[in-house]
DNA sequence: CTGAAAGCGCTTACAG
DNA sequence: CTGAAAGCGCTTACAG
C-alpha cells in the first residue's frame, strides 16, 4: 500500500479534499472542529489528513484571518536570570496553547531604534509581551501602536491597568520592604541599596519599599548607588560602599549586583557577614551556592511570564481560558551573608 | 494638508497603488527595488508609501514566497549562560538581516515530543538552529525533515558537515586540552572532570581533549564525574570529590557547576586554590567576581549564534552577503583559583 | 517600463 | 450537512 507519492511539498488542504472526496471547505470544517460535519464525512477527512501527513499553513491561517498565532517579547535583554526567566514562563505558556513564540531584543533605548523594533515586531501580526523594566522597554511599551494587543511586564504600574493594555508584575514594593525590615531587623543601623537600572525611575516600587521601612525604623536614608544589572556593576558599587566603615548592610537590585558586592567588600578586608551584611534580589539558581551563600528575595518571574501570556492569550481570542495565573508572593530567602552587626562578630 | 484618513487597517499595496495612480505591480516592483521602474514613477510610489505608512505584510510576503523571513532557534534551554549567549548571537545577526527571530524550546528530550516540537517549529515556514548540546537537541537536529533549511549547534561535529546541513561549533577539545594543560603545569597529578549532559557522549571532545593532555603527561584518566547543567549538580558532584584527598584539581563542564564544586569544597574544608584547584568552561559574567575567582575557558557562544545565523542565511537567500563569521578560539582565562598543588601553600 | 491574470493556502459569508 | 465564490496581501510569470 505505499502510495504515498504525493505531488510535491507538503499537502494542502486541497490535496487532502482530494484524497477523501469532498469539498476543500468541508476540510476547513473538519479541522477547525466546526460542528456540522457528518461524522462519515468527518471520519473520511480525517482519516485523509493522516495519511497526507497534513499540517495547516500558519501562514496562509495567519493571512486569511487577519492575526497569527504569535507572542513576540519585546526585551533590552535575554541572558540576565529575571529577563531569561521572564521569556521562559512566556514560552511555556505559549507552547501549551500552540502558540509560536518571536523574541526581539532592544538593542538600545533610543527612540527611533525602538520605534523600529516595535514595527518589526508589530509586523509578525500576533500580540506583544514588553518587558518594560529598563528605559528602552518602558520607551517599547509607549510606543506600541493602539490596537495591537500588548501586555506590558513592568516593575510598578504607572496607573491602574487599561482593560486594553494590562500589566504584570510582582510585587517589589512588597520584597523591598521585606528584605529591608529583615536587616534592621538584625540590628543594622540603615540599610543602603545597589540599585538596578529600573530603580532609576520616580516611582519605583523598591525604593518606596526600602524607604516605608527605613521610615518606620526612623532609619537614615542614603541615597541609592547606581549598580547597572551585572556583576561588574555591583562591584563598582561595593568598592564604593566598603570605604564608608559606616555601612553594614547593603541590599541589591538582584543577585548579579550582590556578587559583585560581595567581592568588593573581599577585596576590602570587610567579612560577610560579620561586618557586613548582604542582600540581593531574585534568587537566581546560584545565590544558594555563593560563599557565602546568598540572602535574597525570590521573585517569580517564570509566573510573570505565564501570566503575561495568559492575558494576551485572553486578549487575543474570544474562547481563550481564562487560565488562573498565580504569580507567587515575593519569599525572603534568608542565607548566610546576612547576619548582625558588629566589627568582630563572627563565629 | 491632513488628508491621512485611511479607510480601515492598515495600508495594502493596492492603496499605495491609488494614492500613487499606479498599478500595484508596480507598487510591489518599487518595493522590490526592481531596476525596471521609470524614476519618477518610483518617487510618486515612494511618496505614497511614506505618506500612507505602508509596511509590507510579512505575512503574505511569506505565503507568496513560500518562504518566511524567520529563523526559529530550538533549544533545550533559554536560561544557562551558554544557550542563552547563543540565542543572543543568532538574535543579533538576524535582526540586522531584518529576520524575525523565533523560539522552541525541547522541555523533555522525549523521541515524540522532540518530533513535535520540530514540527511546530517547521511550521513557522523559515529556517531552523537546533543547538544540540543534549540529547534533546541532538534528537531534534536528526528529527528535522530534509529540505528544511537548518543548521546545528554542536560540541563535536559527528561528521563532516554536509552541504545541505551545516554545523558550527567551538573547539571544546582545544579548549579542554589547554585547561587540562594549565592545571598540569600546575604540578597537579591529574585533573578530575565535573561533566555536562553534552560529555555523556562517547564522541565528546573534551573529554578527548582532557584524555589528551593527561595521556601527554602520563597521568591518571580518573573518569568523568557526571554534573548536570547548574550549580546544584555541582555542588553534588564537588562533595563526591572532596571526600577523596587525592583529589587536587577539578575542571567543570561550565562555570555554574565549578560554582557548585567551589562551595562543595568550601564546606569540606578544602581550601582553593590552597588544596585544590578549580576550573570551568564559558567565562560567564560573575565567573571574574566569585570568591575565589574562577580560572576557566572563554567560549565564544555568541560569535557561534551569529555564524550559526549567517550560514542559515545564505542558504535561504541566494543573494544573502556571505559574510566572515568568525568564531574565536578558546581562550584561557587564569584567575585565583587554580594554583599549585600542595597541604598549606596558602599565602 | 507598466498593467492584467493567476496563485500561495487558508477562512468567511452565501447558497443550497 | 456540504459546496461554490470571494478575499486576505503579496509575488511571479505573461503580455504589451
Amino acid at each position: 500500500m505505499e502510495v504515498t507519492g504525493h505531488t510535491r511539498g507538503p499537502a494542502s488542504i486541497r490535496d487532502v479534499a482530494a484524497a477523501a472526496g469532498v469539498s476543500y471547505q468541508t476540510v476547513s470544517r473538519v479541522i477547525n472542529a466546526h460542528p456540522s460535519v457528518r461524522p462519515a464525512t468527518r471520519a473520511r477527512v480525517l482519516a485523509a489528513v493522516e495519511e497526507l501527513g497534513f499540517r495547516r499553513s500558519a501562514t496562509a491561517l495567519a493571512l486569511a484571518r487577519g492575526r497569527s498565532r504569535t507572542v513576540t517579547v519585546l526585551t533590552a535583554d535575554t541572558t540576565h536570570y529575571g529577563y531569561a526567566s521572564i521569556l521562559r514562563g512566556v514560552e511555556e505558556a505559549a507552547r501549551a496553547a500552540a502558540y509560536s513564540v518571536g523574541v526581539g531584543v532592544l538593542e538600545s533605548a533610543d527612540e527611533a531604534a525602538v520605534a523600529a523594533e516595535v514595527r518589526r515586531a508589530a509586523d509578525v501580526g500576533g500580540g506583544l509581551v514588553v518587558i518594560a523594566y529598563d528605559p528602552a522597554g518602558v520607551r517599547a511599551l509607549e510606543a506600541v501602536p493602539a490596537g495591537l494587543p500588548v501586555v506590558g511586564v513592568v516593575e510598578t504600574p504607572a496607573s491602574p491597568p487599561a482593560d486594553d493594555r494590562p500589566w504584570v508584575w510582582t510585587d517589589d514594593r512588597e520584597a523591598a520592604y521585606r528584605a529591608t525590615r529583615h536587616l534592621l531587623s538584625l540590628g543594622h543601623e540603615t540599610v543602603h541599596y545597589v540599585a538596578i537600572p529600573s530603580d532609576t525611575r520616580p516611582a519605583s516600587a523598591r525604593i518606596a519599599g526600602r524607604r516605608q521601612a527605613l521610615t518606620e525604623a526612623d532609619a537614615p536614608q542614603p541615597p541609592p548607588v547606581q549598580g547597572g544589572w551585572g556583576p561588574a556593576g555591583g562591584y563598582a558599587a561595593g568598592l564604593k560602599l566598603a570605604g564608608d566603615p559606616s555601612v553594614t548592610a547593603i541590599l541589591c537590585g538582584n543577585d548579579d549586583l550582590a556578587l559583585g558586592v560581595l567581592r568588593a567588600l573581599h577585596e576590602a578586608g570587610r567579612p560577610v557577614p560579620g561586618e557586613v551584611s548582604v542582600a540581593g534580589f531574585d534568587d537566581a539558581p546560584h545565590s544558594a551556592y555563593l560563599t557565602p551563600s546568598l540572602t535574597t528575595v525570590r521573585l517569580d518571574f517564570t509566573g510573570l511570564g505565564r501570566a503575561a501570556f495568559a492575558l494576551l492569550h485572553g486578549a487575543l481570542e474570544e474562547s481563550a481560558p481564562i487560565t488562573p495565573h498565580p504569580v507567587s508572593a515575593p519569599e525572603l530567602v534568608v542565607r548566610e551573608s546576612s547576619g548582625r552587626p558588629g566589627p568582630t562578630d563572627g563565629g
